[in-house]
DNA sequence: TTGTAGGCGTTATCAA
DNA sequence: TTGATAACGCCTACAA
């Protein structure tokens, strides 16, 4: 499994007090040459840097790290790297740092508990200032970002139902566009709409499911649990473009119901396009004979034909605030308290839910 | 710009002498207890574990990486971490990599030179053992990469048109790819045939369009350079869903000459479906108007409609091909020379080329 | 303007 | 089975 430690060496590199031997200074003349501050005459400075240039040498930020006690560096943990959603996320986070002076490196942790714990460990190993957690909430995950929160980490959470005194939560607001979604769906005059992403039981803490069930409610519509569908086997949250295939099946499964439904949203936007897939497989008009609504608005939902009418999340912003956040906490040095941020999500409207009914 | 610095403190962490100090023991015997080698009596070991659980003492990983000089961790710097490729690529890359007890942190560099500069520093500067680069080429980039592999960190390329003697390279066949694309389109009875996503001028690199180019040449049909578009603002090679606007843009072009072509051949499956969309909002039909073929076989392309006829790219052979190559170079000991790995592309003809003309 | 001493938190090595 | 010591490469603090 793991290779043989120790087995591999490289050849040395230079390190300061080469520089100060080739040169004939002291090491710390060479460390304040190479980083800037402190006065060194300007031709000591001259004979130093030509050495460094000679020698190509490298500052080794594991030592000054250590030393410094910071790396101005930051973590970003992502699920389902293959999401738009994600990446837009990332994209976000990474600017907003960048202006700061931050650095970003990401983990992928795609399948749960076991690998959540892999990323922050790897993250708290090499020492990031914080971190941004954009997994979805599990046991283990959760168990031992407390652990490291107690260190006095900096972590702030995005979208992830996790609650902690010490760290931040951004979240779209997912309970309210789910309940608009399928508000819009009741509004063109559907009675049967159908959710596809997760099983009534398991989804407990899906708030996008939660705001589906609420808007049934409030307008009176029963609840029909064969209509709210998920993967087939077992719950376990799976990622990318395994959730197009889950919209897929879990179509094929709705249509083959007895009264099939006239209506569907769909966790995201790959689910829903999943879904359209089995949709025109059955020969079936959307939005004619099946409407549906998605969640995200991608890039691609704009794209599909029929364009896809969906929830839009305000990625960016997501990430921007997130970030910020954090690094209000990594440079602040107050005690900050848990803040949350809910940020509202537009429905947009296109082709895929068609026009009003009857 | 910058934050201030060395501003942030935190609270103490616990470190190893802590951990000795309150057992009563010598650092040295909580270092063997908490990496898991050497022995220790259990007695005093389960003294050490209650101490570290109670002090939630976490290992510095800096000081470990320091003494030990090696982190375990590889560093992959992605470009357009929005498309599809880049995402398949790093999981493949990852999964490699974990099997063999490797941490992957990703580096994004979206917009070339500095920010490729920016993302192998940082990667240094935690002393990666290794990184993947698969981000364009650019100047600036690789001879900052050039100075870093002269210290011997070993680093991969996928993708990018880069020559070093320690610089392994692994990469689909463009140039092959690129043509046989062409000859689908050619083979279809098609004359008149165009290529969106680089200018004849700035492309000279890129091999997609020099297959497109020596395809045409070998069917003997003359080269048109108004039927070459790029990005109508300058060339610089940008990243993201750009490159669907640099399709839509391109094709609206392309359909504005008074002879426009009949087919496409875009440079990746972004662009491909940006045209397809400028297409459509033309009124036009595809493949009957304009047939049109991309590269790369992101997983939307089956799901277009009509489905896009493309280039499939290994992308997760790529990943793993280049994990391996680099993992061998962390753990060999010799000098490897450098090694080049071209992989096959796959033509797969759906709806958006059509069927035979004439 | 430059240098010296010491320590950041680990682990390799040798000694007990 | 355990401990003492030195060193990884750098930077802070102080001294010259």
């Amino acid at each position: 499994m793991t290779v043989t430690k120790k087995q591999y060496t490289r050849k040395r590199k230079a390190t300061l007090s080469d520089i100060a031997e080739a040169v004939g200074v002291a090491t710390m003349t060479v460390s304040r040459v190479v980083s800037g501050d402190g006065y060194v005459s300007e031709e000591t400075r001259q004979k130093v840097l030509k050495a460094v240039k000679d020698l190509n040498y490298r500052r080794n930020g594991l030592a000054r790290s250590l030393k410094r006690q910071f790396t101005e560096t930051v973590g970003l943990v992502l699920g389902d790297i293959s999401n738009p959603y994600s990446t837009e996320l990332a994209r976000a986070v990474r600017e907003t740092l960048l202006d700061q002076g931050f650095n970003l490196f990401i983990c992928i942790s795609e399948y749960g508990a076991k690998e959540d714990v892999i990323a922050f460990e790897s993250l708290a190993n090499h020492s990031v200032d914080g971190i941004i957690v954009a997994t979805r909430s599990n046991e283990g995950g959760d168990l031992y970002l407390r652990g490291l929160v107690e260190t006095n980490i900096p972590v702030v959470a995005i979208g992830r139902d996790f609650q902690h005194k010490n760290i931040d939560l951004v979240s779209p607001d997912n309970l309210k566009g789910g309940f608009e979604a399928t508000q819009h769906l009741i509004d063109l005059g559907h009675k049967r709409i159908a959710f596809i992403g997760a099983n009534l039981g398991s989804g407990a803490h899906l708030k996008r499911l939660q705001g589906y069930l609420k808007a049934l409610e409030h307008h009176g519509i029963a609840i029909d649990e064969r209509l709210v569908t998920g993967r087939s086997e077992g719950d376990t949250d799976v990622s990318g473009y395994s959730t197009e295939e889950i919209g897929f099946e879990g179509m094929k499964r709705l249509l083959s119901l007895p009264d099939p439904p006239t209506a569907v949203f769909a966790r995201n936007d790959f689910t829903a396009i999943g879904a359209m897939s089995a949709i025109n497989d059955a020969g079936l008009r959307i939005p004619d004979d099946i409407a549906i609504v998605g969640f995200d608005d991608i890039p691609l939902a704009a794209r599909m034909s029929p364009s896809l009418t969906t929830v839009r999340q305000p990625m960016r912003a997501e990430g921007q605030i997130a970030a910020e956040m954090l690094l209000e906490r990594i440079t602040g040095r107050a005690n900050i308290s848990r803040r949350e941020r809910i940020l509202d999500c537009d429905l947009i409207v296109r082709e895929s839910s068609g026009v009003k009914r009857r």
